[in-house]
DNA sequence: TGAGTCACG
DNA sequence: ACGTACGTGACTCAG
């Protein structure tokens, strides 16, 4: 069998990358996606085809698309997108770094190079495969040499293959042909001319019956579509020019020796070097972990009897750290009891040489074993866990002076992973790798030795970064609040949350024939597919299109055409409707519990500002600002003997933004008045207090939240359908009235750049990597996160300090009342009727006590028998 | 699985 | 000229 070689157009790939992925950063700021996507593609092909040979070419100029000196000619050319070029070099060092040959030659494009290159492997009587997202490479296909096209179809990447009888079956003509047929249609994409008003179904004709442009032009008379004819002989110019543009060289003088394409272990030391760096988590596995010659593994112990068992936990009661994981069950089939039933052991390392995975067997019970963690847990130096709230379900609630929770340190340290898992943990702290095939138990004693080492670890680096504060005394503490919170649970009645559904559903089906009557077909409403076509292509209203996939259905778009359309009014309130329906009335049912109560999730490492999530279900978004939607907030009811106690920070974060700009006008706004929002616009409008028209008062109210949000015209005169220069002149008028404002702003952008993180009062980091990005939506995007997240950030810190404050004062003084929500700005409790003013006087201290800024911080409280009441 | 839509702060 | 407000999660459709 004869040799192969690959030969990869690299702008080509890494541009069909760049395109295709969406954008990644490393934590240094640095664009990986076109280098992700490029490797991937490389990677699939080389296993495919496991070849002996490999080269990449590149243009010498990193901006260089194909025919260039065209797009110059006509001074089209746009330059590469700065987040792709700066790519560029980097992936020209990893393949160096790979071991794999390069190319680049002034004065000849990769196209040239790669059509050269394949030829003479050709004639080495090489096998050659060409990848290249480029068609226009289809003209070097041969029955050697084989032309592959990457495409990636959502997410997985798949390759058309392309010999010359390839070619042949799917344009009609052979690659040589192939140039004409280019030369005649022209390529936009490629700047390619051709000639005018011929286009591919005249050009494969042409090309079919003459074979050449020449000879077609020799023959032009006969030509048959006369439109074509004449076109060719006017602009038999363009023809020649095209043709010229689309003709890749295949015989140019190339310096290349084969000796240096040779492929030999790609995956070098300074590859995964580089891998690490670009933080390629998915990549690393395909390097063989070399084991360190004091492998932690040789400390590795399986542990089934008991005595030996119990001598470990004794041992690791006296230890300084100790870290544990719980790993569940899996030889077992679905257990047949939730709750712990599907433990099958744990995990313990108490130090370098102490690491175990201890399995349930005959001897080690659940039960015993468990309680041993929870001693461990309760006397341990230090108690290293990841993810405590969840490890909680199982071993209690430990001593919280000793536990460190590896999760929350990692979020805290990079908040803005979508994920945290072991893997990366041990990974980023420890530098191990660990197989992901390796066996149960090796995997176990892994994870709970890079809790154990990773906690110190994580702690220093909590320590550099300035937020051991803000991990010991918010972070951690909270995991212990929230646990609480879940397990409490807020109750909701199934019966009526059932009886509204089905009040809604009647009105759903009503509106559903009158919806399908109008539209004169039944279809599903809510497809926005079907619904665009219906309403912008049947029915011809005239609306704006927007979307990829087609109109755009939403409901600022639909509230447009109301007027005009009662169609338009009735889709609207099905929408609606079935959303409630869906997501509230039949969604959150399947959450109530046996004892009717809904035990939902809080997360605390979600979210990059440092806001609490809340899924399964979300009891954060439960609808108040419509009355059909607020009414779902009667089902949500205090126990018997109980009532709600409700309470929220009044604009928590414009006091927030009040302080941290030291603006005098505002924080003196705030000492004196209630509603910030009128004197805002009293002193923007330049308008007596008493004379601010509604009107006034709502755009300044408008302002106060774009200023929030990181400041932009254009989104202020969308929210308030103002023109563009006249938000930009509300905005002129703010910062004039509010000079500390604007400082402020200007430095939370610039501090953010300069530090690439943004940050909070309470010294938590939020990265913000598309602050030095090229494109202007990316970098603009950076700063209005620059200037949002130190606001949300720190609102999010002061609620984490109340609620801890609010849950130890409930729990220091005996009470029964309990927390059962947190919805950013707002706590509710469910209080003992004889301690709700109790409950009251603890949550009105431990909110407006919760940070002492240079303004009041105050709440709204008020309490009732369900939440649509106690709101 | 991603896009579109919409619920909340 | 570029085309957007900040932060979330759930549901539905369609490929």
């Amino acid at each position: 069998m004869s040799e192969k070689i690959v030969l990869i157009d690299g702008h080509s790939i890494l541009n069909r990358a760049f395109y295709g992925l969406p954008d990644l950063t490393n934590s240094e700021g640095l664009h990986t996606n076109a280098i992700y996507g490029f490797l991937n593609i490389m990677f699939k092909i080389l296993e495919e085809e496991k070849p002996e040979y490999l080269t990449v070419a590149f243009d010498v100029h990193a901006p260089t698309f194909r025919h260039e000196m065209y797009k110059e000619y006509k001074g089209t050319r746009k330059p590469m997108a700065e987040e792709l070029r700066e790519q560029v070099p980097v992936i020209k060092n990893v393949l160096k770094a790979m071991g794999i040959k390069t190319v680049e030659q002034a004065g000849l494009e990769a196209d040239d190079l790669l059509g050269t290159l394949s030829r003479h492997s050709e004639e080495r009587g090489m096998a050659v495969s060409v990848i290249s997202g480029d068609r226009d490479l289809l003209q070097l296909a041969t029955e050697q040499v084989k032309i592959r096209i990457p495409k990636t179809k959502q997410g997985r990447t798949e390759v058309e293959d392309y010999y010359a009888a390839d070619v042949k079956e799917r344009y009609q003509v052979t690659p040589r042909e192939f140039i004409d047929l280019k030369a005649l249609m022209g390529d936009t994409a490629d700047n390619i001319p051709g000639v005018p008003s011929i286009g591919e179904k005249t050009a494969t004709k042409i090309i079919i019956a003459y074979h050449s442009i020449e000879n077609a032009y020799a023959h032009a008379d006969e030509i048959k579509p006369p439109r074509a004819s004449k076109a060719l002989k006017e602009h038999w110019d363009l023809a020649v020019l095209s043709k010229e543009l689309a003709t890749i060289a295949c015989s140019a003088d190339v310096d290349y020796d084969f000796s240096e394409a040779k492929l030999g272990n790609i995956y070098t030391e300074e590859a995964y070097a580089y891998f690490q760096r670009l933080q390629f988590k998915n990549l690393l596995g395909r390097f063989e972990v070399k084991a360190p010659s004091n492998s932690v593994e040789d400390h590795f112990r399986i542990i089934t009897g008991k005595e030996e068992a119990e001598e470990i936990f004794r041992r690791a009661r006296e230890a300084k750290t100790a870290g544990a994981v719980i790993f569940k069950d899996t030889e077992s089939v679905l257990p047949l009891f939730a709750g712990s039933a599907d433990i099958g052991g744990a995990g313990l390392c108490f130090s370098e040489k102490d690491i175990y995975c201890i399995r349930c067997t005959d001897g080690i019970g659940k039960e015993w074993l468990l309680n041993e963690l929870s001693e461990i847990a309760g006397s341990a130096g230090r108690f290293a866990v990841f993810d405590l709230k969840a490890a909680m379900d199982h071993i209690g609630i430990p001593d919280r002076q000793r536990c460190f929770d590896v999760l929350v340190a990692a979020y805290l340290l990079n908040p803005l992973n979508s994920s945290y898992t072991y893997a990366d943990v041990a990974r980023e702290q420890l530098g191990l790798m660990v197989e992901e095939k390796a066996e149960q138990q090796i995997k176990v004693c892994y994870e709970a030795y890079t809790v154990f080492a990773a906690a110190g670890k994580l702690e220093r680096r909590l320590i550099e970064c300035g937020m051991e504060k803000l991990f010991a005394e918010i972070e951690m503490p909270l995991v212990f609040t929230l646990y609480e919170m879940e397990q409490n649970g807020v109750k909701a009645e199934a019966e009526a949350l059932k009886a509204y559904g089905e009040q809604l559903y009647g009105r759903i089906v009503e509106l559903e024939k009158e919806i399908c009557i109008d539209a004169g077909e039944s279809f599903n409403i809510n497809s926005p597919k079907q619904l665009g076509v219906i309403l912008f292509e049947k029915m011809g209203i005239k609306g704006g299109k927007k979307t990829k996939t087609g109109y755009s259905t939403a409901a600022d778009v639909l509230e447009k055409l109301a007027p005009d359309y009662p169609i338009v009014d009735k889709i609207l309130e099905y929408r609606q409707l079935t959303k409630l329906k869906s997501t509230y009335a039949d969604g959150l049912s399947n959450f109530i519990g046996a004892d009717g109560r809904i035990r939902g999730k809080f997360n605390q490492t979600i979210t990059a500002t440092g806001r609490i999530s809340s899924t399964e279900p979300n009891l954060q978004n439960i609808p108040i600002r419509m009355e059909l939607g607020r009414l779902i907030r009667k089902v949500f009811v205090p126990e018997e003997g109980y009532v709600f106690v409700d309470a929220d920070y009044s604009q928590i974060e414009l006091r927030v933004l009040a302080h941290c700009s030291g603006d005098e006008k505002l924080i003196q706004a705030y000492k004196e008045e209630a509603d910030i929002h009128r004197i805002t616009a009293s002193q923007v409008f330049h308008t007596p207090f008493e004379e601010v028209t509604d009107l006034q008062r709502r755009n300044a109210k408008a302002v106060n939240f774009g200023i929030v949000y990181g400041i932009s015209s254009f989104g202020l005169s969308r929210d308030l359908s103002i023109s563009k220069k006249e938000a930009a002149q509300y905005i002129e008028d703010y910062f004039h009235t509010y000079p500390g404002i604007k400082v402020f702003l200007d430095r939370s952008v610039k501090d953010a750049k300069d530090r690439g993180y943004a940050v909070t009062l309470f010294g938590r980091r939020r990265p913000v990597p598309e602050l030095s990005s090229g494109n202007f939506m990316q970098r603009s995007f950076g700063e209005r996160v620059a200037m949002n997240s130190p606001i949300q950030g720190t609102a999010a810190d002061i609620m984490k300090i109340a609620m801890i404050g609010v849950e130890r004062r409930l729990k220091e003084e005996g009470l029964k009342s309990r927390l059962v929500l947190q919805v950013h700005d707002e706590l509710l409790v469910e209080a003992w009727e004889p301690e709700v003013e109790t409950v009251q006087r603890i949550l009105k201290e431990e909110m407006e006590q919760a940070a002492g800024l240079s303004v009041p911080l105050e709440i709204d409280m008020h309490t009732g028998t369900n939440w649509y009441e106690a709101k």
